[in-house]
DNA sequence: CCATGTGAAGGTATTCACAGCC
DNA sequence: GGCTGTGAATACCTTCACATGG
């Protein structure tokens, strides 16, 4: 019988493994690398698991994040709730297009793109890029020049920033380019 | 002077490393993994390299995709031209909404959700989820069962799939959050 | 000479098996 | 008995240095 099934308090790294596909063992490895918050014969503390991985992703603070870019995709992105789930919050969003500027979505009213400049005094930390790629380069100038500490670049192209800036570039189109790659071939 | 520098038809392994971002020894390593395109003392010839990372890449014929779910993320989706550029081609959109069915998003009309039946006799391989957590397992479902092979997954969930068909989940709420973990605390 | 392709060295991540604790 | 945490074994990936070919 697994604990998950004995009741709520505790679950085994056996059941933890079922749940997201892959072995036990991985589970201990990864979780002892971070200290040992198991318990022998019984399994993990379901309640202190959580904390102690919000406190290693530092999800325990709420993260205001800001949105460069208010296309289609920038849209989606102003109206996707799911982001509170990692405790980040979209707090404000920028657009070059003068048409764009003043529009609310998602709750959130367009600023123009020179704003950026204020990100630091707002406390804004985060910033989301989904413009153009021709444009992409010189928007991340801008946040960096704003004091962004981090940026997740949805425009399908390398971008340069200093070493202490953490880009983190998704390209849509190669992600599902890369599906053929692992079928065998038709 | 490097290779690139001399001309058009030749580039080193310097050079093209220099262009991503990586070492000259990883670019050589990686390209002989697939054969040996390289001529020693000049580079790589240019149009044999595309050609041939096109080939690895799979990406000498056109991929017909379906998109399922057109909400914000989906019409996005739609309206992104950059999937070309992979030799990737959205060809037809599905909703489980009656009030979205009809409408032309991108070029494409939406069709109803049980039309996604017919996908393989219209020789569509892949399918883009772009549907609510909640729905996301089902569509896959109802994806396998008409004959795709390849799923590229945005619901922020694990997708138990068969293990022929290639699953690639996509969660962007999870690529913001990975951010904060790589910046100095604050 | 110049740049590739590769065997070898070194390091890192995976996998296993089991001692120790509940 | 059951489950964790960990050292040992293994496989893998990265890095280097150089022999080889144009």
């Amino acid at each position: 019988m697994l604990s998950a099934e004995r009741g709520c308090d505790h679950i085994s790294s056996q059941a933890l493994a079922e749940c997201v596909g892959v072995n036990s063992w991985q589970i201990r490895k990864d979780f002892s690398y971070f200290g040992d918050f198991g318990t022998p014969g019984v399994g993990y503390n379901i309640e202190r698991l959580a904390r102690e991985i919000k406190k290693i992703l530092r999800l325990h603070v709420i993260k205001k994040a800001a949105l460069v870019g208010v296309g289609d995709l920038g849209s989606a992105l102003l109206a996707y709730p799911g982001f509170r789930t990692y405790g980040l919050d979209i707090v404000a969003a920028f657009d070059s297009d003068a048409r764009k500027v003043g529009k609310m979505i998602g709750g959130i009213q367009v600023e123009e793109i020179v704003q950026v400049s204020a990100l630091e005094e707002r406390q804004i930390s985060l910033a989301i890029v989904a413009v153009p790629r021709e444009a992409a380069q010189a928007t991340v100038d801008q946040l960096v020049a704003a004091g962004i500490r981090g940026v997740l670049n949805f425009a399908p192209c390398k971008v340069i920033a200093p070493k202490r800036i953490k880009v983190i570039t998704l390209d849509i189109a190669m992600e599902l380019a890369r599906l053929p790659y692992y079928m065998p071939a038709g």
